[in-house]
DNA sequence: CGCACCACAATTTTT
DNA sequence: TTGTGGTGCG
């Protein structure tokens, strides 16, 4: 045997064994798998078990290192090493599996030479989770983090090199956003011609394209752009005021990472050794700057994979670039691609009806998802009369569905705009289906949740003028506008921070009539920060709420949103004990970054059996065994805005197609010949997207329905009730603040529209079984009802309810 | 300084 | 229709 020959025979057995170990998975994924070196791009179609891949694609890496992908063999390898590798491959059973297993490897990997990076933190934690559970405590070494909470680790230690202190703070959204607003009162610009949030978008666009405020402003004044000009000089303060506040903002992290990489050698260098492999997902979501991260950090070897799907890029308005993955080839030479088509998700007739749609799309990849399932249903359309009568459908699908034994989390109802949740939820309320509303106001973004963050912010970092602005007559101390307005101006003029001025109040006779409450506003937090030196971050948020009075001034008027808001502050305490639990770490600005970058808890707690409401945007990556997508009619969806943009439609295609793919078992769109749109009555045609499926997959199902229970009272608003619902909240029930809505006073009448129910009837629920009335209550000319069902109480209105039940 | 009232606008969202 | 932000009064 020649060495040539010698060679081949090893790498072959060698290929042969390592594929065993992923015998589990496709032809398809298991080539992604066992593809590592160089660049790869991984079209992986929705369902397609991409998570599945990444993950047994590090497992290739940490046990068998780029064996399964080279034809490089040990030096020391010799024949008897040949034939165990040969035996091996040919039996599972060999009795030498484990010798033969580490004879396969070539250069494993350590973990903590692998960086994965995802968008959002349910990504990350789902593919550390994963990984762990795969491959035991070494995975925890792996860098599995979203890309701004991976640039947060590596600026944390460069930042001096950027003229940051290492202790900067990270602006959110909010911060930014009060930060623009200042400068623009400062700058005398109306918000009208100049609306802050524009700005803030003029200054994102800036920053993805790596351009600074000067840079900018000679672009704007070399074209005359007089407008452009004042956004420019905004931009300039802006980033001059986050640098005097040792401040960064999201956009920042990921800027001054890239600067950071591309401008000293050293540290790029250092990791581009470091990470031997560089993995992304969700690629067509990231931008240039994204890009370009990946490039500098992967341009050392270049073993970069990205993951993606072209057809489910929806994220364009934010700044996503599908071109990212339409040029990898381009940009990568040599790049491969190989393409997850098989979906193990969706019946045959859901797939078919999809890719009919997406192909009518051109910036695309090619690709056509396929299953080895049945055809299954049909999907269905159903033409409601009006938005009531689409959600009384909804509803009525949903309830048919429970009697059936379908539990409520296997339902998701989809729709395009926040606002069209609504009048669901009313139905819902109605008839008594517990519901959960993904996205909307969000935990972290609640005044009082935001209050208590900055309490925590200042005692951490006392400098941080932003935030201490904000708690320093958070409860009301008597510190009023007027105050700290001259405190403001005393600290601009001194150079120093607000905290300094605040402390040393008596020195400034200008600030005599409230000095005394502003140092002892200073002397809580100077208690509190020392405090923080000793005793972990939750028992500091005791000492905090104890010393600020915070919950007192809550609690001082009682009313129902009061109530919820001090919940909600109870609830971050187990925000606090749970990231000490999960982190090991008690420190106080360990907490505060990560919270910094964890706005979506919503998740965590999603284990109540609950019909779930969100936008399509939202459902991306999730699947239900039961979707209904509303509101599925031209200027709804697609949205009236991108009307003659074709590079729009194709977004809103591809948001459809996302929608469509999130079903396992049945889809169901709804449309409506009438609706009310921001408080005007329109009608529609069905959506282009209906016309664009064909009737082999798609049934037609016309509303028959026409009484005044549809067109009549229902649109009124009708009070909350029904005590197994959840409304918009972050998790445990009954933390989010009710609305006030106009409840309409009882009216005489007690006109029970249908039947001729009473307390104490025995009645049977076509969706809950037999209960007995308990009570009655008239509302208008309809009737409140509460039945107690052997698995609890549930109230309907007898209008809605009437349909599913009978006396017994 | 807090609250009530009016004008106004209004996809999609993560960090 | 709904929520928000700004202004003006008590």
């Amino acid at each position: 045997m020649n060495e040539q020959e010698f060679k081949n025979r090893y790498v072959k057995a060698r290929r042969e064994l390592i594929k065993l170990s992923f015998s589990h998975l496709n032809n398809m994924q298991r080539e992604a798998v066992m593809t590592t070196e160089g660049p790869l791009l991984l079209l992986a179609g929705a369902g397609s078990g991409k998570t599945t891949v990444l993950i047994n694609r590090i497992a290739n890496l940490l046990r068998f290192g780029r064996a399964s992908d080279s034809t490089d063999i040990p030096e020391t390898a010799g024949e008897e090493d040949l034939h165990i590798l040969e035996a091996a491959a040919a039996d599972p059973d060999f009795n030498e599996m484990a010798k033969a297993r580490r004879l396969c490897a070539l250069e494993p990997c350590e973990p903590w030479r692998i960086i994965a990076i995802t968008f959002t933190n349910k990504a990350a934690g789902e593919l550390k989770d994963r990984l762990e559970n795969m491959l035991g405590p070494e995975a925890r070494d792996i860098w599995a983090l979203t890309f701004h909470s991976a640039c947060l680790r590596i600026l944390r230690r460069h930042s001096e090199k950027l003229g940051y202190g290492s202790s900067f703070t990270v602006y959110d959204t909010a911060d930014s956003q009060s930060v623009m607003k200042a400068i623009l009162k400062e700058m005398e610009l109306d918000e009208k011609m100049f609306p802050h949030r524009s700005i803030l978008g003029y200054i994102s666009r800036a920053k993805d394209e790596m351009q600074t405020p000067q840079e900018f402003l000679a672009q704007a004044k070399a074209t005359g752009d007089i407008r452009r000009q004042r956004i420019g000089e905004c931009y300039l303060a802006y980033s001059n005021r986050l640098k005097d506040n040792d401040a960064m903002d999201f956009d920042d992290l990921i800027y001054n990472t890239v600067r950071l990489l591309e401008e000293h050698k050293d540290i790029r260098e250092y990791y581009q050794d470091r990470f031997r492999y560089v993995l992304i997902d969700e690629y067509q979501d990231t931008n240039n700057l994204q890009y370009r991260l990946a490039t500098a950090l992967a341009g050392g070897r270049g073993n970069i994979c990205v993951v993606g799907d072209d057809d489910q890029s929806i994220y364009k308005f934010r700044g996503a670039t599908i071109e990212n993955i339409l040029s990898f080839e381009s940009r990568y030479k040599n790049a491969r691609v190989i393409r997850l088509e098989q979906n193990y998700r969706s019946t045959g007739n859901i797939l078919g009806a999809a890719n009919a749609l997406i192909q009518n799309n051109q910036a695309r990849k090619g690709k056509e998802l396929w299953t080895e399932k049945e055809r299954g249903e049909k999907l269905l359309l159903y033409v409601a009369q009006n938005e009531n009568d689409e959600a009384q459908y909804v509803s009525t699908r949903l309830l048919e569905g429970f009697a059936a034994g379908i539990n409520w989390r296997e339902n998701a109802v989809l729709y395009r705009m926040n606002a069209q949740s609504n009048k669901l939820e009313y139905a819902f309320k109605r008839n008594g289906i517990p519901y959960r509303i993904v996205g909307g106001m969000r935990f972290f973004d609640r005044a009082e949740i935001k209050d208590i963050l900055a309490y925590l912010c200042v005692i951490n970092i006392p400098h941080d003028d932003l935030r201490l602005e904000r708690i320093i007559n958070t409860p009301p101390r008597g510190i009023g506008g007027k105050t700290i307005e001259t405190a403001k101006l005393i600290a601009q003029e001194k150079g120093t921070s607000l905290y300094n001025i605040v402390k040393n109040a008596r020195e400034y006779p200008q600030l005599s009539r409230s000095f005394a409450k502003l140092m002892d506003f200073a002397n809580m937090l100077d208690e509190l920060r020392e405090a923080s030196e000793t005793v972990g971050a939750d028992e500091l948020f005791d000492l905090l709420i104890e010393k600020s009075g915070y919950i007192r001034a809550l609690e001082a008027k009682l009313s129902d949103e009061n109530r919820a808001k001090i919940e909600n502050v109870r609830e971050l305490k187990t925000n606090i004990i749970s990231y000490i639990k999960d982190s090991g770490d008690s420190s106080l600005s360990g907490f505060l970054d990560d919270v910094a970058l964890y706005t979506d808890l919503d998740s965590l707690n999603a284990d109540t059996d609950c019909v779930v409401m969100m936008t399509m945007h939202s459902a991306k990556g999730l699947e239900f065994d039961n979707v209904f997508i509303v509101g599925v009619e031209e200027g709804i969806f697609p949205s009236a805005r991108c009307m003659g943009e074709a590079e729009e439609m194709e977004e809103e295609r591809r948001l459809c197609y996302v929608g469509m793919t999130r079903a396992r078992k049945t889809l169901t769109l709804c449309c409506a010949r009438q609706r009310m749109v921001f408080g005007t009555t329109s009608s529609n045609k069905p959506s282009r997207f209906v016309d664009e499926i064909p009737s082999e997959y798609i049934e037609r199902n016309e509303s028959a329905r026409n009484d005044d229970f549809l067109s009549g009272s229902y649109s009124r608003p009708y009070p909350v009730f029904n005590t197994k619902t959840e409304g918009r909240s972050f998790g445990t029930e009954g933390a989010s603040p009710q609305k006030k809505r106009g409840i309409s006073p009882p009216a005489p009448s007690s006109a029970a529209a249908k039947g001729d129910f009473k307390t104490g009837d025995s009645v049977n629920h076509k969706a809950f079984g037999s209960g007995v009335i308990t009570k009655m209550t008239p509302m208008g000319n309809d009737c409140l009802v509460e039945i107690e069902f052997k698995n609890g109480a549930k109230r309907f209105m007898l209008r809605a309810a009437a349909p599913q039940l009978t006396k017994e």
